[in-house]
RNA sequence: GGCCCGUUGGUCAAGCGGUUAAGACACCGCCCUUUCACGGCGGUAACACGGGUUCGAGUCCCGUACGGGUCACCA
């Protein structure tokens, strides 16, 4: 088998989505897995739909995701350019190639007269097809459209009663019945090819053995083989991933709000790459065994192109939380630190231009919920308690408070925390100690009281450093509130 | 509507003719932690339906239903 060469061809018409960067991932496997190369090709024919940014976004979130690429318009290659709209004249001998064979002819008609046909066909519950009007004009009736004025766009003529067959990667054997086409465009009129057309040339010339794409294309395969094979050109493998859906199943649309498309905003929401990578490649595919925790390396040692899913897949943002907790978990307090502290500063919990004490006291909260942070803009709302002016509590505070024993333990508290001199955790910790010891008062009844006392919630981080973090004064004001 | 594809717990999924139908997330319970979280252990919960084929079917075949994709001079 000759050497693996595959592309990911993103039209820029806007920012890095979920389900560009899983085609771009799963191709970025499957070459790293064989050996091969991985390309990025720019297909940005499409001038209407074509965004400024949307190139940058595309490379610059795939780069943060991990995903490296061999060849493309930035750091070039033996096959470029990398951009469609450079690659004009590529094209220009296939078609003549197509035009001299007579499998591909020039097509005047207007698109108010294509309109036509198509709801003509649509009124008599056909389905909308070309339907060859101009598909053997004589020289004589072409001399008289372009008298008229009317450019061509040229199109293929499509074999009839064939069945185009293709083993696929993923789904096994598909076919189409040639006849279930009519014949499509393969050069605009202002001259630019279509995408059916474009990709197989830029694929050949391009030497791509295998296509691996979203489920969305399927149907274009067959349209692509024609080209290929009216052109005598060697067929590449194919295959189609399922689509990521939305929860009503529906193909994931840019402009759906259920939940959110663009890596950019997980990055911004404090989410780690290699978590994304990692669960992103777990969305349409699985390993072999049980784990499910997986560096880039061991995805790549392990991609299996067999294992890839038929059947869609649902974007599941609580696993995608789990998974990231997982890293972050993992990571040096350090780095979760500068991840959280831009959201800390944000809210203005933390000055923009904090001193050291300030950093410090920032860098224990943080570290403190290392352990139960999905993502790093969580630290906002997980460490609310720390900013409260004045405790309040819910009913499930109330409760805690009820108990008989309250006063006692609280006047014991204020009294050794007062003496305290060095507030740091293992002072408190070692203070609750003899308070125990004082009163006979221990475990849930002995700690939740303090919980709930100081930081006016049932739940929290560990007790002696967030007792230390609010800081003596303010505990004892609360305390004192309870006797 | 035509053509294509899909359907295992709430979600992601393993399974490739014989299994008590894995595992993970979520949920619930217990344990650990003198509290909370982390962690550990356990539990609830699934083969869309109907026909075949077969000694035997989640697994193969055919229908039905449901869902999706696609039918552009967009990519």
């Amino acid at each position: 088998m000759s050497k693996v060469r595959v592309r990911y061809a993103p039209s820029p018409t806007g920012f890095l989505h979920i389900g560009n960067a899983r085609a771009a991932l799963f191709n970025y496997l499957f070459a790293r897995h064989h050996g091969g190369d991985f390309i990025i090709r720019i297909e940005d024919t499409d001038k209407a739909r074509h965004v400024e940014e949307g190139e940058d976004s595309q490379l610059n979130y795939l780069k943060w995701l991990g995903i490296e690429w061999d060849e493309s318009v930035d750091v070039g290659g033996n096959y470029g350019p990398y951009r469609q709209s450079e690659r004009g004249e590529i094209y220009a001998p296939y078609i003549q190639q197509l035009l001299d064979n007579n499998a591909a002819y020039r097509c005047y008609m207007t698109s108010e007269e294509l309109e036509a046909e198509r709801e003509d066909q649509l009124k008599n519950g056909q389905t909308p097809m070309y339907g060859g009007k101009h598909a053997n004009l004589t020289a004589e009736q072409e001399e008289q459209f372009k008298a008229e004025g009317r450019e061509p766009a040229i199109r293929l003529r499509v074999p009839k009663d064939k069945t185009y067959t293709f083993n696929d990667m993923v789904k096994g054997d598909v076919s189409f019945d040639s006849n279930g086409f009519g014949d499509w465009v393969i050069v605009k009129k202002d001259g630019v090819p279509t995408y059916n057309f474009a990709v197989v040339i830029d694929d050949h010339e391009m030497e791509i053995t295998h296509v691996l794409r979203g489920d969305d294309h399927i149907s274009n395969t067959p349209k692509q083989m024609m080209v290929y094979e009216l052109l005598d050109l060697p067929l590449p493998e194919f295959g189609h991933t399922a689509l990521i859906v939305n929860a009503e199943k529906k193909k994931l649309s840019k402009r759906d709000a259920s939940i959110i498309q663009f890596i950019e905003q997980y990055e911004e929401l404090g989410y780690l790459p290699d978590a994304m990578f990692n669960f992103i490649a777990l969305l349409g595919w699985s390993p072999e065994g049980e784990e499910e925790i997986f560096t880039k390396e061991e995805l790549i040692a392990n991609f299996d192109e067999n294992r890839l899913s038929k059947a869609s897949a649902f974007f599941d943002n609580q696993k995608l939380m789990w998974i990231n907790n997982q890293y972050m978990k993992q990571k040096n307090s350090e780095e979760i630190f500068d991840m959280a502290l831009p959201f800390l500063q944000e809210a203005g919990r933390v000055a923009k231009d904090p001193d050291e004490t300030q950093l410090d006291w920032a860098r224990k909260l943080v570290a403190l919920y290392q352990p139960q942070m999905s993502y790093a803009a969580e630290i906002t709302g997980l460490s609310e308690q720390f900013f409260k002016d004045h405790v309040e509590f819910d009913s499930e505070a109330e409760e805690v408070l009820e108990q008989e024993h309250i006063s006692e333990l609280m006047t014991a508290l204020h009294e050794h925390f007062t003496a305290l001199e060095d507030f740091s955790p293992e002072g408190i910790k070692a203070e609750i100690k003899a308070v125990q010891k004082a009163t006979g008062i221990k475990g849930k009844k002995l700690f939740m009281p303090i919980r709930v006392a100081v930081t006016g919630e049932t739940k929290g981080p560990e007790l002696p450093d967030s007792i230390s973090l609010i800081g003596k004064e303010t505990v004892l004001e609360r305390i004192k509130r309870l006797i």
